[in-house]
DNA sequence: TTCCTATGTGCGAATATAGGCACACAAGGT
DNA sequence: ACCTTGTGTGCCTATATTCGCACATAGGAA
């Protein structure tokens, strides 16, 4: 493999792992289509706020949000809606897995049966 | 936060983790368009066949990719081509993020400078 | 058949990394 | 002065990653 391109899939397994943590990834849909605030989210979540901040300087840090100081306050956005995508993929793969199992029961259960 | 939230986020975040690693990244843009066998993709990635059988093993596990048996061989391929949306993504935070560096060197050498 | 090779995978151990918690501290508002 | 908010630090635990080795399987050759 070449040199480049190992750095590039490094980059890109560093930006992808940033949301590869449930509480990580609720924070993301949170910010779906508004900015908030630490404590908001980590009231919404349902962790505390140094847990929080910390996904959250590992998401500022892969570039997955962007950070507006208004006062006490430090506002939190998702920098691109394309990561909204990494949300939508994630549930098409879920949906593919139960879509599957279900064929899999049908064929078990040939005709008729209703348990 | 809601209990079955909380549940869709963890089964989320565990198929992103399924691609958070620069040999997965490299071994899922190496399936875009085609098959391959085990020892393949290790020749290509340059990692050994162990390393490699149990990556495709989470990938597997979080239906990122599934397997078809011929003879000797197990060849590997992706299950939805949205995962590809995920490196797509993470290439365009990348491209954000050198743009921004670039504006900001921008605005420091205001006009001509050339070195 | 028997032997041999190639492929893929499971297991165990060592190392590296991430997560969570508790605490303290800095900055800003009242 | 006091409180709130956000972040950094140290520590411990849990998990991931890698490697070497061994084993099962499938195919071919003598």
């Amino acid at each position: 493999m070449d040199h480049r391109a190992k750095r590039r899939y490094e980059k890109q397994a560093r930006i992808i792992a940033a949301l590869a943590h449930p509480t990580r990834v609720a924070i993301a849909d949170l910010l779906r289509d508004e900015e908030l605030c630490v404590q908001d989210i980590a009231d919404r979540v349902g962790a505390q706020r140094p847990n929080v901040s910390q996904h959250l300087s590992v998401m500022l840090r892969g570039g997955l949000v962007q950070t507006r100081k208004d006062g006490l306050l430090v506002f939190y956005s998702l920098r691109t809606p394309c990561i909204l995508g990494f949300l939508d993929c994630a549930c098409r793969v879920l949906e593919d897995g139960v879509r599957e199992d279900a064929e899999l029961l049908e064929d078990a259960r040939p005709r008729g049966a209703t348990r």
